[in-house]
DNA sequence: GGGCAGCGTCATAATTCTGTCTCAATTTAT
DNA sequence: ATAAATTGAGACAGAATTATGACGCTGCCC
């Protein structure tokens, strides 16, 4: 099975916090990356990164600091568009800014809660979505685009291609109606040359597919298909 | 000009660092709408809505606090999506969870120097993705012309095609008054033979969806219909 | 070659929208 | 004030649009 859980690189060199941390975000149904310096960070980025998809960085970490990884973070062309989120000591403001600029997404001071931390992840969690995380969601369902198939809470949908050209572009511009026509030309990759309706069939088998979520997929008509926008909820 | 000015919007009761706060990012390019009280910021995202591209929203100020503008703004049909900013006291955790709960994206303690509230501000417009839909507004209602449909403040009205189609016209050119041959042309597409008082229960469909705002559309007796002109702001 | 899955087309059923009609309400003209 | 003209509202039939089930065609894997 394959829901998406997110997986987080955590770097903080004091040992006793990060645990205290990593069990925290576990519970909370994340799997953790933990490492206690710099140079074990890059170990974890090189092994598992196309599995990373966040960072927690302390600044001040033995042998690589945090600007250091976040550099490399965003070279890195499996992991330069997670978010990174930044750990530092109060008023470190510099710091920040440099953090910042850096392409931090965002700064934590310590002193900080476990659910501050939480929180702060989630919520960049919950805007990195439609761009570039292999997973994009829609109320029960989940549309997994580098395995091309699509996952209704946790069971798995079977699609044609045709069917995952259809999902893909709906899930891409949730707010969007498209005609026929530029259904086609999506799924079709050219403009062959196809009788509109085909376009009806294949919704058809879509939603026959998507049991319940069906309704997901509404008749704009006269105009064309798109998401149900009152059942997209961010 | 090379590149398209982001408008901010401050809501910042205190006027004394708001103005340093918006002198500074003036003097960085960005477009300033500054409020210095909950209410007045809801009349400026109902009269600048489209133009708006991030907010920066104190979260203690008169009348309507940060967090309910917050609200109203991930609810809006256009701002939805844009990033927003709490700025807040030290050390108030648990605004701050609440704050990210909400929908912001990101977080400052104050006091902060201004080039920090800029690193954030920069960091967030960076990360922006492209917004690929078109809004037209008129009062309360905000016409969607990628999403083929109308909001009424915060709720979405159903059309039907023709529905739309007559109201795309109307908003298109707002200060026009149209014949009834016109409108047909318009939403008929070719210049089918169709009896020109159509039109008027058209009309009379469309207003009844628009509830309260249905006098927005006027009769114009003897010419045809069009927008109120009392009702537009420019 | 047989079986099968995916795609495109068609015919027909089901649904929703549009256009017309009638009558009431409102405005304008005499 | 009354009549004439114009617009608003409700109802309804049939037009237009969409959903569905069936079928043939193609390419692929045994």
């Amino acid at each position: 099975m394959t829901l998406p859980k997110h997986t987080i690189l955590l770097v903080e060199d004091e040992v006793e916090p990060a645990e205290m941390l990593a069990n925290f975000l576990e519970m909370s149904d994340y799997n953790l990356l933990v490492a206690h310096n710099g140079k074990k960070a890059l170990e974890l980025i090189e092994k598992n990164a196309s599995d990373i998809h966040l960072a927690v960085l302390d600044i001040m970490v033995p042998h690589v600091n945090g600007k250091e990884i976040c550099r490399v973070i965003r070279k890195h062309p499996v992991l330069s568009d997670i978010p990174v989120i930044f750990l530092t000591a109060k008023d470190k403001e510099k710091d920040e800014i440099e953090g910042l600029e850096l392409g931090a997404d965002d700064y934590i001071s310590k002193p900080a809660s476990l659910k501050l931390v939480k929180a702060h992840i989630e919520s960049l969690l919950r805007r990195q979505q439609p761009q570039n995380s292999k997973w994009i969601q829609y109320g029960n369902l989940y549309l997994d685009t580098s395995g091309k198939d699509l996952y209704q809470k946790e069971t798995r949908i079977e699609l044609t291609s045709t069917e995952y050209g259809l999902i893909e572009l709906f899930f891409q511009n949730p707010k969007r109606v498209y005609t026929r026509q530029e259904i086609l030309e999506h799924i079709g990759g050219d403009d062959r040359f196809v009788f509109d309706r085909t376009v009806d069939v294949h919704i058809k088998n879509l939603r026959l597919k998507m049991g319940d979520d069906s309704d997901m997929i509404k008749t704009y008509r006269g105009m064309g298909y798109g998401l149900n926008r009152d059942k997209i909820v961010l």
